[in-house]
DNA sequence: CCACGCCTTAGACAAATTCTAACTTTTGAC
DNA sequence: GTCAAAAGTTAGAATTTGTCTAAGGCGTGG
């Protein structure tokens, strides 16, 4: 198991430390989508001596070396937005620009099999670039 | 143009003030998704005196009262995803919680047309709660 | 005028994240 | 093995984002 998250983290890129191994033993195998503060709380159980700084800085290179996938979409650090039109959004990547998609340039199907959930709201959020005009 | 404003205000239940005038004309004309931070910034200009406080109460109270939409989605604030699988969140409002739902559930139609974008990668963020079983 | 309620203000506070400077560990050359 | 350079880690300071608090301003009804 140590063993196998050594091997990934070698696949990925990223030379292991004790603490790396111990962070990815534990981001790898969860499905709580915690935040850096819950990742230091759990590896600082098995690895007392861990600093808050080091938690930081190995997610940090996870996400950048592909190993691990951001969500920004928890509480706080808020933008806003008056069109109350049901609509999506474009995150330009480069710029940080948020850019409306009108409703009717994409469709979601099948919202109607999720019948667990009572759903209040949905948007569709896409990440890229604006493409170079060619020619 | 203020007359507008105020106008609107009023048909939200929103008790006008100077300050709720100043905030309300520049977010309702903008699509510039401003932070809190850039909505301070702009209508300090016009208005020196204001707050940070008065901004962040009128625009929480904006958003309680229907005429802003909160939007979740800047960087900060993060949690991480080791599933590296197109797929997509549910949101339950009542915990925070976040859940994965699987690619498949959910589809996506007409990303082709978003001619102007380069799409590198995309996402359906729903929020809701768990339907009561009934019965 | 006075009191009450609502609004605003400045600054304190709190939480999340990054920065900094010093220290430790690893690695590679000799 | 020893040394130096590079990489990684640490604690704490600093920064950023947002909320809370205490004090004061303003308008309306008495």
């Amino acid at each position: 198991m140590k063993d196998d998250v050594f091997k990934i983290l070698n696949d990925y890129g990223i030379q292991p430390s004790a603490q790396r191994v111990a962070v990815a033993q534990y981001v790898l195998s969860t499905d709580e989508h915690p935040s850096a503060d819950q990742v230091f709380a759990k590896v600082s159980n098995t690895f007392p001596m861990i600093s808050r700084a080091t938690i930081y800085n190995t997610l940090n290179l996870f996400v950048e070396k592909g190993l691990l996938r951001e969500l920004h979409m928890a509480a706080g650090r808020v933008v806003f937005d008056p069109n109350l039109v049901r609509h999506h959004h474009f995150i330009n990547e480069e710029t940080g620009e948020i850019h409306d998609i009108e409703g009717t340039q994409l469709k979601v199907t099948n919202l109607g099999s999720l019948n667990d959930y009572e759903i209040t709201d949905y948007q569709v959020v896409l990440r890229g670039k604006k493409k170079n005009k060619v020619g």
